[in-house]
DNA sequence: CTGAAAGCGCTAACAT
DNA sequence: ATGTTAGCGCTTTCAG
């Protein structure tokens, strides 16, 4: 690896024109800075981030930590903000968590060390508390995407999960459904217990009885899915229609309710969540509450360039899901 | 931040010996290393990362260029690169190229900035002589994932193009079908030639006379396939079944088609290409050639660790694309 | 076992 | 307009 004291000398200057050259400042010569860049060329210079970082203290690139980089709702997340930061300028590295207390740590540190200028963490399994102590003494601002904690509400963008609930139930209940089953995600996990809190309120505003005879607890997968029809089914409860907290077990709630001989939206809707790919695929295409992902990546890096003071866009913390309609729920047919 | 200095004030020794401690070098006491460390827990202390390389001209990390982040094909991709990555006990940086010579290069510039310890390049458009002279000069091993140029022969990780091309219209064939479209992908990317060389010939070997008028070059998107299909209707061109190079020109195919009024695979078979999360989705499932994405960005992953001398895998260079057989494909009905 | 000191490559005053 | 030089925080001889 060239450094900038061979390009110097090769070009018969000192460091400090080779390093004004770099970094575009005014006080060079044209005859200066085309010897030095020919210089640099023909040593195929390549400026020494670690060492410039070290001497500026800054790194110009942020950091981002996401569950999983293979998810599908990392991908649009991760995009939108790296577009946006690339925009301002900057870099953006992207860790994965895996969903692990020790790993969302360690992606946590790695990019710490590394200095960056801020932090975009989409934390699943790391504790409030943490987050908060981290948040005070990391020295970088920190940006928490998908979560809302209240000590630190102005550094977070989060989707009101409690209204998309009500948006699904209510959706349903205008179709005319009144005994409406629901197939949750992880109740430990805060997004789950907003959902079904909508969904309890979608059901208090229509004056429909709340029963847990209907809640089936799952896990956010397409097998879990499967398995609340099932249970569903032993319990013996009847419903006409399901809300399931994402559209994997919504997916997996309709191959096990046509496997049992009922057609969706015929004999019972279905309503998922996330607005994923494969949703608009299924059969029935699926109704579902959509998350605007890209906004939240995309807002996430905003405030993340904000708080380390580099531009002052409007911040938008709060986002709501919408509703998509397509063919998986149908008005109750009279029995 | 606090630094090396601070703690080793602290705890009342020497730079080198908390540097030693943080090393894990064994001339350290007992006594002295839990002084260390106390001091250290009790600053918060975070080695930075650019002083540390700067002095030992080393990252322990890896940079991968992907097309972009929000790929499915990428996502699976990074994960299992990243794993195999963690597991030796580097890092992965992850960037994305956006399909422009300019980011492309950009990208490959800001991880060589970085000093990265290798290289792990998705590169769509950058041509094969500027990465042959990327690799002689730019100090690093680097591996090509998803291409093979020859004069790099043993740094690249590839799949079979030709082969899946192959296997895909065999299929159709001893189904048969004799009258087979191809959509393709665009020509100016190896990886449509390979596939239609593998279409050429499958055709070839079965005796069937190749016919440009049923090859339609499109653009690997949905709206592609389905412009596809209506150009083939313009041509008036006869065929039973359609092997589009990706899963997404195959939806879009399979649409066209249905809105024409042939169902899929009664009076249509269609194969796809890449076996997307959404290929099982589709009514009906589509019949697609899978690539092994994860065990490519693993292997990629071994190479690199390999070539920079951490590790000594066996190496799996080239892939062979499967076919995977679903419900868009039925054997030819006589008319 | 521990400390002192010389860099690593670059930036940013400060001189000239 | 250009050069000199003192760090940036850490690792690594080389001496104790």
């Amino acid at each position: 690896m060239t450094t900038i004291r061979e390009v110097s000398k090769l070009a018969n200057v000192s460091v400090a024109t080779v390093s004004r050259v770099v970094n575009g400042n005014k006080w060079v010569s044209d005859k200066t800075r085309d010897k030095v860049l020919a210089a640099m060329s023909e040593l195929g210079y390549q400026p020494n981030s670690f060492a410039r970082s070290l001497a500026t203290n800054k790194s110009e690139t942020f950091g981002m930590v996401v569950g999983d980089l293979g998810g599908p709702f990392f991908g649009d997340m991760m995009n939108s903000a790296e577009d946006a930061i690339r925009k301002a300028g900057k870099h953006l590295i992207v860790t994965s968590g895996h969903d692990s207390v020790d790993s969302e740590r360690g992606a946590i540190d790695f990019l710490l060390q590394r200095r960056v200028d801020g932090l975009l963490l989409h934390l699943d399994v790391l504790p409030d508390d943490d987050i908060i102590s981290l948040s005070d003494r990391c020295g970088v601002p920190i940006v928490l995407v998908n979560r809302h904690i209240p000590e630190l509400s102005n550094q977070c963008v989060f989707v009101d999960n409690d209204l998309g609930g009500y948006l699904a139930t209510k959706h349903l209940i205008e179709l005319g459904h009144s005994e409406i089953a629901c197939i949750t995600g992880p109740m430990y996990k805060k997004d789950a217990r907003n959902r079904l809190a909508g969904y309890r309120s979608a059901l208090e505003e229509a004056g429909l009885q709340y029963s847990d005879n209907l809640v089936i607890e799952s896990d956010y997968t397409e097998l879990g899915g499967k398995a609340a029809i099932d249970k569903l089914t032993r319990r013996n409860a009847p419903y006409t229609a399901v809300f399931a907290h994402n559209d994997h077990m919504a997916i997996g709630a309709m191959t096990s309710l046509k496997a049992l001989g009922k057609s969706v939206p015929e004999h019972c809707s279905i309503v998922g969540y996330d607005d994923m790919v494969m949703a608009r695929y299924v059969e029935p295409a699926l109704t579902t509450v959509a998350i605007p992902v890209g906004e939240f990546g995309k807002q996430a890096a905003f405030l993340a360039l904000k708080l380390s003071g580099e531009q002052n866009n409007q911040i938008n913390h709060q986002f709501d899901p919408k509703l998509v309609i397509r063919r998986s729920t149908a008005p109750l047919k009279p029995a």
